[in-house]
DNA sequence: TTGACGCCCATGGGGTCCCATGCTATCCCA
DNA sequence: TGGGATAGCATGGGACCCCATGGGCGTCAA
């Protein structure tokens, strides 16, 4: 049906340290033909980046664009592709947290799973909560600036 | 499952002075058909660099790029090919380090290891955390400068 | 002989796999 | 339209397996 991921889901943690990943992502998954979860840790927040195979691409695509030997591809080797995971899923469409992700996510009991179109996020609720407030504050801001514009200069 | 060095890795030297290899970089290997690992001193960092035959084909594919019997390209030989070593995995997917080797890369019971995509690094686990900080920062610098570019000149 | 190095087996715990349970939302039929 | 049946999904837990690690023993070379 939908080949993005949307909306967002508070899930809990096993004694394990196992998470279930909300069905509707797993779908967008599999349409993706990726077995599993590609996750690293974003750049921008205490979150973690997951995906597919369109996820990789991106990151690729990223790589692509930095010189071969260069000091500066091995920066984004090591920042992008040294700290991801390929979390695997178990029949029941969980994926087993190392205790080293969650203290790194401050995750503990339970997390977010944010829908973000070609990839998802998984959050400490607590964090997730300011950072949507952030998040809204700043679209409000950016929609008024473009209005402002629009209405003063002439748009295409 | 997948045909690239990922993720990351702390493991420790037994008193042999063996260290393991982390079994997904070990099919890495097994699947490029190189059995051992390849390694070299990195260039600019005070790691080693290790892969198979993918990683060779690289240096052989830079040194091609230099005219035969310069002093650049001997530089380079000597630089890559001359320090380079072939580290003979055991059943249990171990190598050995010589002390020499442990002492020039500032090993001592544990060593970090990092997936680079078609290579990956063998680090002193304190060096490598100031090392991922910085490559952070340059990451999202880089980023940042690109979001700047793409901003500024092609506005919608 | 002695040390270094390669080959082999042992083990413990962390991850995976498999089966079980409870809840909720949807469907179907009276 | 209401209530029971049912299927899908999140969650729990036991058991097994693989992997990282430790250590013994033989062999070859200095």
């Amino acid at each position: 049906m939908v080949d993005r991921f949307l909306s967002h889901f508070i899930h809990r943690f096993d004694a394990k340290g196992r998470i279930s990943i909300p069905s509707a992502f797993r779908q967008v998954l599999a349409k993706d033909g990726f077995a599993g979860v590609y996750a690293y840790p974003s750049l921008d927040a205490p979150a973690l980046d997951c995906g597919g195979h369109a996820l990789i691409a991106e990151i690729d695509a990223l790589l692509q664009t930095m010189p071969p030997y260069s000091p500066a591809r091995d920066a984004f080797a090591t920042a992008l592709l040294g700290m991801s995971e390929i979390l695997r899923l178990d029949a029941e469409g969980r994926v087993f947290f190392e205790e080293r992700l969650k203290t790194a996510l401050g995750l503990d009991g339970e997390a977010g799973v944010v829908g973000q179109g070609h990839k998802f996020q998984i959050w400490e609720p607590a964090r997730f909560q300011t950072h949507l407030e952030q998040a809204r504050a700043r679209v409000r801001r950016l929609r008024a600036e473009r209005e402002a514009l629009a209405s003063g200069e002439t748009p295409r």
